[in-house]
DNA sequence: AATCAGATTGGCAGCGCTGCCAATTTCAGT
DNA sequence: ACTGAAATTGGCAGCGCTGCCAATCTGATT
């Protein structure tokens, strides 16, 4: 017997009251825990569940739910990727939260194209979530649009360098590009250079790269050269863009990457090539991928709250206090080589 | 106006019918792109829909659907972790496919447990998916049943290893761990160790090393030592791991490494300690993540399909064809680290 | 003009569950 | 034994949508 079998029925909630003898909103109302019932009637229903096997229908359930505000139990999450480490942490930063309330999280990826990510906010709305995380705070106007008319709690997670919808999670992509250049301009370094990845998908990395030039610029000593690898961020690509970096400028003395994956590209370039790191070439990265910890010499590099953004996120879904930007900060790690 | 207002109601598939002057099964085809209507009844919904800003609400149609076959259009993934680049990599295999078909899937993070993993399988199923894709072979009793008795399609990916419940997708981790032996061996190395994690969650690892002594053991060349760390696999665990190894055992000519995270802290420990590999110590590793490939010295590992198992999962999951199994194979990857 | 297959359409009964409300039971305090 | 408040319980109307079926319309054919 399957759910292919023309015939086939699964066992419902009125299954269960028939067996344990009592009324459908009885059996209810012991499943859900809620409302007033007493330790007999609790102990047939239960008697009654094993033996059938029943397992609630959450979707009849939310849709019967969904008239109240506590009907709901849902969250809708968008997020660009799932290679990226990042995310996965944000997800489960927001997962702890979600858990503890009792949410269910319906995800979508939409691989850091916008249209995609409008089409998937059109998607998760028609869950009908109680809320939803989108992440950083570019979405065409489509996406605003569904947004906005949901009527629902949205949250912006990672990114505050802008005007926001409604709540804000994260820290300043833009200072951390300053602090960068502050650290290594401290450090030193004159003449610095940048090798970044598609900058067009990932709005962030061009926000931090934004703020590194504009200190370098008001330092005196703007950006020496920059090369971007076309694509997604990765060691490959990141090791191969300094080598092109360095023929066609060797006197870098410092290199500024759009992120870890990128930086530890060059610095096995580096090795490779026999570069000491930092006295020929300082690195700098960002997000202190647990990787980076473990090199020889510790990555410099930005650590970044990301389980801690995920969680105030799923946090602030469930509140209905006022639109506001949370600023979580983040730490400049010095680490070895830079 | 928003949800949270007493009075609030959504725009229904009613309103919309009302507006475009047609029944609610009209608007319904039309939305659904099923059965038949006019060019000029598709008008005037497409204009209704859009004036009044309608989302269908997926809860009702998918519980409305359910009755037939062709209705719920909804699969449940469960997997150990999204800290390991693998799951997402099996994520996004099985996205695509979903994706193409038309499914929405909701996710469950186990962490590894297999008490929650149970949990989260009757959550999943609570959804009324038309199938569930669980990782590994490894389920507590309470899951299995579970399981059985869905009565839906069921697809275990990753691990063939062992006796399935229906459809099984994956290769053999046991064969993985042999065949890396085999090279080992095969490279003149004698006096192998072993770095690991917690291989009581991660059974997989398991089966790799059993496989991987197994085959020492016949050749003659047991395993020298071996170092198991605890907790989840990361570069810093491998680099600590291998110095207390080495520490014990100095000897050694090889190590094999439970996955890729492991055996890049082995490198890092390697550079750090001025071991010149291969010649004073050999690594590999398992997974070949990108990252492996752009080191100075690219890592021998193994590369396993995980986007094809996650796509070869989701492709099973809607054919109706009998239980089996399907091994998708892997590649060694000799690397210059062995 | 009559006929008929095929295209188009609307009505309505559920899908399985929860919220509301009224009915019934229980029980402590007279 | 009697009363009122509190605890417990069941009935039933939806939640918004889809499937089924009968009704209506269209146009070509005879």
């Amino acid at each position: 017997m399957n759910v292919h079998d023309p015939d086939y029925r699964a066992v419902t909630l009125a299954d269960v009251a028939r067996l344990a003898g009592v009324g459908e909103s009885t059996v209810s109302r012991v499943l859900r825990n809620q409302g007033s019932f007493s330790k007999r009637t609790e102990g047939r229903v239960a008697e009654a569940v094993a033996s059938l096997g029943y397992v609630p229908n959450r979707l009849a359930g939310m849709l019967a739910g969904s008239q109240s505000t506590a009907g709901a139990k849902l969250v809708g999450i968008v997020i660009p990727s799932l290679a990226n480490v990042v995310f996965p942490d944000l997800l489960s930063g927001a997962a702890s939260v979600l858990d503890r309330d009792g949410f269910q999280s319906v995800i979508g990826v939409s691989d850091y194209d916008l249209g995609r990510e409008e089409t998937l906010i059109g998607a998760l709305l028609s869950w009908r979530p109680a809320g939803l995380i989108v992440t950083g705070l570019e979405h065409t106007d489509g996406a605003l649009a569904r947004l906005r008319a949901s009527g629902i709690r949205i949250v912006e997670m990672i990114d505050t360098d802008g005007p926001g919808l409604d709540i804000v999670v994260g820290f300043s992509n833009r200072a951390v590009g300053r602090d960068s250049a502050r650290h290594l301009l401290a450090r030193g370094y004159r003449r610095i250079g940048y090798v970044g990845h598609d900058v067009t998908r990932d709005l962030r990395a061009g926000k931090r790269l934004a703020g590194f030039t504009e200190t370098l610029t008001e330092a005196g000593v703007p950006l020496h050269d920059r090369e971007i690898a076309p694509g997604a961020s990765s060691a490959a690509a990141g090791r191969a863009a300094l080598d092109r970096l360095l023929a066609r400028t060797p006197d870098l003395d410092a290199v500024y990457f759009s992120n870890d994956d990128m930086a530890l590209g060059g610095y096995f370039h580096c090795l490779a090539a026999g570069l000491a790191i930092p006295d020929r070439l300082a690195l700098f990265g960002f997000n202190a991928l647990d990787i980076t910890a473990a090199m020889p010499q510790p990555l410099a590099t930005v650590r970044t709250p990301r389980r801690a953004i995920g969680a105030m996120a799923a946090e602030r879904l469930g509140d209905g206090g006022p639109s506001e930007v949370i600023d979580l900060g983040y730490d400049l790690i010095p680490g070895a080589t830079a």
